[in-house]
Order: structure tokens, then C-alpha cells, then sequence
DNA sequence: GCGGCGCTGTTACAAACCGTTACAAAGCGT
DNA sequence: ACGCTTTGTAACGGTTTGTAACAGCGCCGC
């Protein structure tokens, strides 16, 4: 399992960009982001970020989104009491800060969970752009509209699974992510560790454990720390209540 | 308490339109959509809905977007396997269906709680007004914008506060709601039922009855039925993990 | 107007699930 | 090899849920 290991990190990299992300609910209607029609019109500046470091923080000011073009990485919502909620993972092709549009500082946080790097797209140049391309406006709503869908497929996922059931979920989400890039939905190291998958999942990180060790004995998936091997997808769908065709 | 739940329900009508809604966060940095410069470009059309009837259902063709002008209404998900989870309740300014730009048909139901009023704007007419009012497309943008801030600041809250706090986040949310459109803070008619109130929190009816039970015996406020007043907004707050002030 | 009926809401008690705590093992960097 | 972080396992306890019974309110027909 450790040398299968090895290839699957080999072919994350260089792959071609899906749409922009859409969860379990996959209503894949938005059409790939035109990234080379936007380099035309604004300067793209490619940003690298070590595992743990962040590209913002909830309150600075807001000048940029991104484009996540290499690794992966979290946003989560800071409460003033010290509480946190891991809010989403991001990887190649998403768009990250849209929910900052409108406003003067960021409103979340966004760490690397890897090596990662992104296209920095500064917010008054997409502006200019979309008079320039006129698909890129639609484009920037479309995903913003996406991100809501997104969020309230996890509202309903988070209200109405108990625990095993959101891991199974989750699990689905990520595999049919990875399809959408190219990679395998079969096989797949988790970028993030159990505690923000617990977080994520409005859970905490023992329970997290518990449900992937469960899914083992009922064979459902092989998992060794955060390398998956999903051995039925179908038991997860029936688990997650999903009854969508995973690639 | 009787006579006064008439004068509250009373005062419900005709008073000017807030800004789009923001939850708990409560970053109120959007301005209010101009709904008269609108008019001038988008044929309005006034759609009357009695109570627990649907603006639309998921999976209904999409062309509009809609305003509540008067009452209220419920947005939920639905799940394959009849899962249902309320995403959250509309009031007067609030903007429905922006989560279905993009897609050819609705992605969520839409009920009103009570006899309800909404403005339709159909979304060909809002496409071609935005190249009329400037304003108009960064105003639906910051409105799409708040709305994923609006459903992260409740995934923070479902996923870090036991229920009790949740129902009493849930009070202080829709407190501010009702201050924003003028009405008091301390002394409202909530729209839902109880089944509702608790998909929305990811709770049972059972549990909700009894937080507000608690609440009530904390003196923090004082519930009959859908009746509440507020009389510890600060009990309320400390429960909540919120610091912002209550109006 | 009156009573029946259903929906909504409340409360008590029992049970299940998940969180808490504690500890151990494995991985990782130094 | 060492220590720290991450992950896994287990026992226990608490919160939430499930079940049930009952009360209040509105709707309907009589």
C-alpha cells in the first residue's frame, strides 16, 4: 500500500482544470473558468504556500481572490470566543474569497494543508475584466451561486446523517473530486488530518476514527491513516443516501 | 401577552426594506438593493402565496428571482431519500432563488410560513437591467456574497454549539432580523413551527421545546407558544458565544 | 354556538449515540 | 534515538434522541 501510495502523490500534479467545485449534491452545470482569457486582462501572480501557511486571515484587507493551482487547502470560520469551524477543503480549479466580495477585509481563513501554490487574482483587475469578457461575469456568479449550493448540500448532509454516515459522505465527496481532476476515485490520500475532518464533519476527531474504522470492518474502504482505498461505493451511497454514480 | 402578540403582528407591514440579510456574523457592510431603480428596468410582478404554499419547488424550470415584500418563508434541501433540512427563513428584503443563477431549474423549495407577498424579478430582465444600473450586478454579487458568509456563520454555529445555544443563537438571529426592519428585538412572533426551527438547527422539535423551556426557566426570555419576549439578551448572548449587541 | 378532530407544542422517562477522558502506538522531523 | 504530533482504541458519562402521553389551539362540520 505504501508504494501505491507513492504514485497516487506522483499524479497530483499538472492535470487539467475541472469546474469550479461542487459537493455531494453534483449539479455540474458551470461551464471549466477561461484562466487563460482572464491572464489576457489581469495580472496573475502566483502565490506559494507551505503546508500551515495561510494565504489570509478573517480581517485583512480584502484585494484578491484565488485559484488553487497546485495542493489543497481548508477555510475556516473563526467565532470571537475562540471556536472554529472548518468550513470546506479546496483544491485545483476552486475559487477562494468570493465570500469576501463586497467587503473590505477578508472574512474567513485559508490555510495550506501542503505544499501548495495559487493564482493570485487581484478583485478591481476581475472587475475590469468582466467589461472585456462578458462570460467572465456570469462565470464569477455562476461560482458563487455553486458555493451556496455547495454549503447547503453540506447543511443538509450535516442535519440530517449521524455520525458513520457523514464520514461515508464525505468520503464520496472527496473521490468524486478527485475524479473530476483526472485521479482515481478508488484510491486517494486525505489532505487533512482527522481533526479537521472532524470539524468539518460537526464532529470530533475520536468519532471520526471510530466511523473510518467501522466503514473498514463492513468493507466498505481500506483505509491506513489518510490513505483510502474505497472497496464499495456503493455501501457508502447507500450509507450516505446518496444514490449518485461515483466515477 | 395575548393583546400584545396583535400589536406586534400588527406592525408588520409596510415598513421600508432593510439590507439583504445577514445572520449572526452581522457584517452589515451591503447597501440596500434599490428596488426603484430596479422597476424602471425589470417588469415586477407581485406573487401572493397562502400559507405553506411554494414560491417553487426543486427541479422547476428557473427564470426568476424573488423579494419578499411582506410575511415570510422557508428555504429547504431535499435529499434523494426524502431527507429534508430547512437552509433557512426569508423575510421582507430578503433575496430568494440567487442559488439557482447558473442552473437551469431551482435547486431548493421555497414555502411561506404565513400569507406572504413576494416580488418576482425575472432573471433575463435582471441580466439586462445590470448593464443599465452599474450598481445593480455588484449589488447582487454582495448579496450572493453574504449569503455564503450567512450559511458559513451557521455552519460555525451547528458545528460548535450544543442546542440550547444553537436555539438561543437562533432567537438572537431573528431578534436582529426584526431590528433591521425596525420591529422590536425584544418582543416578537416567530413565523415557524417548531418541526421547522429544528431542521434548520439540525435538532428534534422535542429538543427545541425544551431548550426554549430552559431558556425560559434561565429567565432569560419568556415563550408562549410562538410567542416570544426577550428579557436577558445578554443570558442569550453569553449562551451563544456572541458578543454583538442586540438592538 | 358547540363539539369533534387534527396539528402543534410540552413534558417525562428510557435508550442510544456521541463526546470526554485516558492511554498507547505510529509517524514525522530534528 | 528522541520528542512531538497525529491517530487509534477503550471505558465511561452526558447530551440528545426516541417514545409516549397529554394539553392547547384552530379548523371544520354539525
Amino acid at each position: 500500500m505504501t508504494a501505491l501510495a507513492s504514485d497516487v502523490r506522483a499524479t497530483l500534479a499538472n492535470k487539467p482544470y475541472g469546474s469550479v467545485a461542487m459537493a455531494i449534491r453534483g449539479n455540474i452545470d458551470e461551464p471549466d473558468i477561461d484562466i487563460e482569457a482572464i491572464r489576457a486582462h489581469v495580472p496573475v501572480r502566483r502565490c506559494k504556500h507551505a503546508a500551515g501557511q495561510s494565504i489570509y486571515h478573517a480581517g485583512q484587507p480584502f484585494h484578491a481572490i484565488h485559484l488553487v493551482h497546485v495542493g489543497s487547502y481548508k477555510t475556516s470560520e473563526l467565532a470571537a470566543d475562540g471556536r472554529e469551524q472548518v468550513t470546506g477543503f479546496r483544491m485545483r480549479g476552486d475559487l477562494i474569497g468570493i465570500e469576501s466580495i463586497g467587503l473590505t477585509t477578508y472574512a474567513s481563513d485559508v490555510i495550506a494543508l501542503e505544499d501548495s501554490e495559487t493564482w493570485e487574482l487581484p478583485y478591481p483587475a476581475v472587475l475590469r475584466a468582466c467589461l472585456h469578457i462578458p462570460e467572465l461575469q456570469s462565470h464569477l456568479t455562476a461560482a458563487m451561486a455553486a458555493e451556496i449550493r455547495c454549503d447547503r448540500s453540506w447543511m443538509l448532509m450535516l442535519g440530517t446523517l449521524a455520525a458513520e454516515c457523514r464520514v461515508a459522505a464525505f468520503l464520496l465527496d472527496v473521490a468524486a473530486r478527485y475524479a473530476r481532476l483526472g485521479y482515481s476515485a478508488r484510491h486517494f490520500i486525505l489532505r487533512m488530518s482527522r481533526v479537521d475532518m472532524a470539524s468539518f464533519l460537526a464532529l470530533k476527531h475520536e468519532t471520526v476514527s471510530r466511523a473510518l474504522s467501522r466503514l473498514h470492518d463492513l468493507n466498505y474502504i481500506d483505509v491506513q491513516r489518510r490513505e483510502v482505498h474505497v472497496l464499495d461505493a456503493d455501501g457508502l451511497r447507500s450509507m450516505a443516501g446518496i444514490s449518485a454514480t461515483l466515477n
